[in-house]
DNA sequence: CCCTAATTTGCGAATGATTTGCAAAATCAT
DNA sequence: ATGATTTTGCAAATCATTCGCAAATTAGGG
């Protein structure tokens, strides 16, 4: 039978996620939890964000660096407004996409089917 | 003086990715460029396109596998619209965006300064 | 609780894309 | 052509990520 447990590592890593609220590599996370004396291995922690961005709980990014980063993240669509300062990920509506749709169809003959979408910029906090 | 040579094989990289109009891995143009009996090391074809990203003539993108993948690209700020199907890339203008920015400044109070978006889905030539 | 089966962990080794050092080859201005 | 400068190719080094596997944990009865 295929079910998965809830240990205490996983737990660790998620709860660095939920409480960072911005994209972290799996190396960051490894680190942060040591700083802590929470021991988890890395590889556990490779293993526990892949299963988080599985299930849609978390959202992955690779940043500048070529390094895979992630956030936790609301299932339903939706896309990131990031923080230049900060870091601080905010989750935001997706709206405009109707639009763009219709003109992608009728200028370009495009039938859209996905997208992705990224914002970046200085959120209230740090203004 | 820091002069840039124009040489026979970057010119030969980018030949490809003018001619292929599709994100391309490094990988991908050294084995195509071999296949026309051209010999171009590996290590320039990551070098031309670095090169060509740092120009702006090639925007890059990290693909499903981790592979990171280049198109040929207008130097001015636009989007692409990639078919799921024929992988070809077309540049899309930057429009409701104004909408966007607005809505986040009001929603959420945050200072769009810069933004990603990607199109997927069927072009006009494989429907 | 205690036991067993199933799953997960941690470690170190393997992988695979990208980078780097350096001598030889190519380019460019004179 | 000539010489200074830049680029190339190759092999070795990097570095993030993945894997194999024995030991440790977890879940669920009994
Ligand atoms: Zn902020
Ligand atoms: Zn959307
Ligand atoms: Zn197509
Ligand atoms: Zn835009």
């Amino acid at each position: 039978m295929r079910t998965t447990y809830a240990t205490k590592p996983r737990e660790q890593v998620s709860a660095v996620l939920r409480r960072e609220k911005r994209y972290l590599s799996a190396a960051e996370i490894h680190a942060i939890l040591r700083k802590s004396r929470t021991n988890v291995s890395l590889s556990t922690v490779y293993r526990t964000l892949d299963l988080l961005a599985g299930k849609g709980e978390a959202s992955a990014r690779v940043d500048e660096r070529g390094e895979t980063t992630f956030v936790v993240c609301d299932q339903s669509h939706h896309h990131h407004a990031v923080c230049n300062t900060c870091g601080k990920v905010e989750d935001v509506s997706c709206e405009a996409i109707e639009t763009v749709a219709h003109a992608l169809r009728s200028h370009h003959g495009f039938k859209l089917a996905d997208h992705e979408m990224e914002f970046f910029g200085t959120c209230g906090a740090c203004r």
